[in-house]
DNA sequence: GCGCGCATCTGAACGGCGTCAAGATGCATC
DNA sequence: GATGCATCTTGACGCCGTTCAGATGCGCGC
């Protein structure tokens, strides 16, 4: 079958399969969760036999990075947006962290993949990581606006680095079902939400000194 | 074989055989790391059949359950050990947080294994959690110490909350390779946690509010 | 003191997994 | 139109989690 084919050298035989298996593994990913995620039920999802993705990925790993890749676009994306908006900055701070915990929410499974490609990875070629470095560029952005004094680089660092653990920390933790009564208690996540991060400094009022 | 057997009902045929494959899987987890860990390995480890541990444990993750608890109970352990040292209140409170990142970095394959099973098991009855709630609630009596209102249980809970997401965040993020020149210009890994924690309020002064 | 019951362990098997080597297939170029 | 090469398939290997029928040996009732 011939296709038009909008990529120039990538398909030769049956149009771009590796998009095609990263698309099935996402897919897969949010109908069956982390665990259905195997390379054959990819290869499967896409309609190929299970050797044909190591035409295109070293490994199971690759592939599973291709993904986690797709997932660091989203999530910078939902940071653009965020920044979009016409906020005063401090709060601007607290709203990427409340996007943060909303996005690892609406995708758990990928953030899962998302996450343990990062710290498997951590000693990889940087640009690996282009799009969560795009993420974290943004985060440490908007303390900047927020009142953060740019030329102290490691306070800075330092900052934004305690911005993503929270988030990330905060993240995790929400999804727990132990803190549902809480929840309820407060009336609703968003409050939920909103209470942790306002006893997490960062978030409270920009930066500290 | 005879042996002495000083549990009282559990062994039967091969001495404890449950404490053995608990030992063996924490024994595997410290020298092969996490993907190492598979029920056969574990009996081999144990020097028993792959069927043998499925008279002990209904599930692999029902054996990672019992992993998980022996690491919970470690955790419990030393805060207690923080919390005997007569730090003032306050400075407990981050001490707490550089003991739980400290615990995360000593054991990273347990860390792990402990965390995934908090997650997956976060709707199942609530004794199996039992240390890890003991280590939590050792936190929040900390709080109190450090000046928290234990009047206002909303607001307690939500900071415990708050420890606990920077701890954890910080924990994972600790390890990542890429920090390695931050922490070196700041003289070390000690230096770079105070410096996270220093930027989230409740380790910084306790309580706000 | 002895045999029965049962908890415990073994051995073999099943399907699914990641991965690889050898061969089939069809586009792209000469 | 034949050649070359990227692409995909087929079949195989070893490991995994799990199950089940059968062997093993301890404790308890007779």
């Amino acid at each position: 079958m011939r296709e038009s084919a909008a990529a120039e050298t990538r398909p030769y035989h049956h149009g771009d399969l590796r998009r095609a298996l990263v698309e099935a593994a996402c897919r897969l990913l949010e109908t069956e969760g982390p665990g259905a995620l195997s390379l054959r039920a990819v290869a499967r999802e896409a309609g190929v036999s299970p050797a044909a993705p190591y035409h295109h990925f070293k490994d199971k790993s690759e592939l599973l990075d291709a993904v986690a890749h797709e997932g660091w676009e989203k999530l910078d994306a939902a940071f653009e947006r965020v920044r979009g908006r016409d906020t005063d900055p401090p709060h601007l701070v607290r709203e990427l962290g409340v996007a943060y915990v909303r996005f690892a929410q609406a995708h758990p499974a990928l953030y899962r993949v998302m996450y343990d490609c990062s710290r498997d990875k951590a000693d990889m070629p940087a640009h690996v990581h282009e799009n969560e470095e795009s993420a974290y560029r943004r985060v440490k952005e908007t303390l900047i606006a927020a009142g953060a004094d740019p030329a102290d680089e490691v306070g800075l660092e330092l900052a934004t680095i305690a911005c993503w653990c929270a988030g990330h920390g905060l993240a995790e933790m929400a999804s727990f079902k132990q803190f549902e009564p809480l929840k309820e208690a407060l009336g609703g996540e968003e409050a939920f939400l909103r209470g942790v991060l306002e006893h997490l400094g960062v978030f409270a009022s920009g930066l500290r000194r």
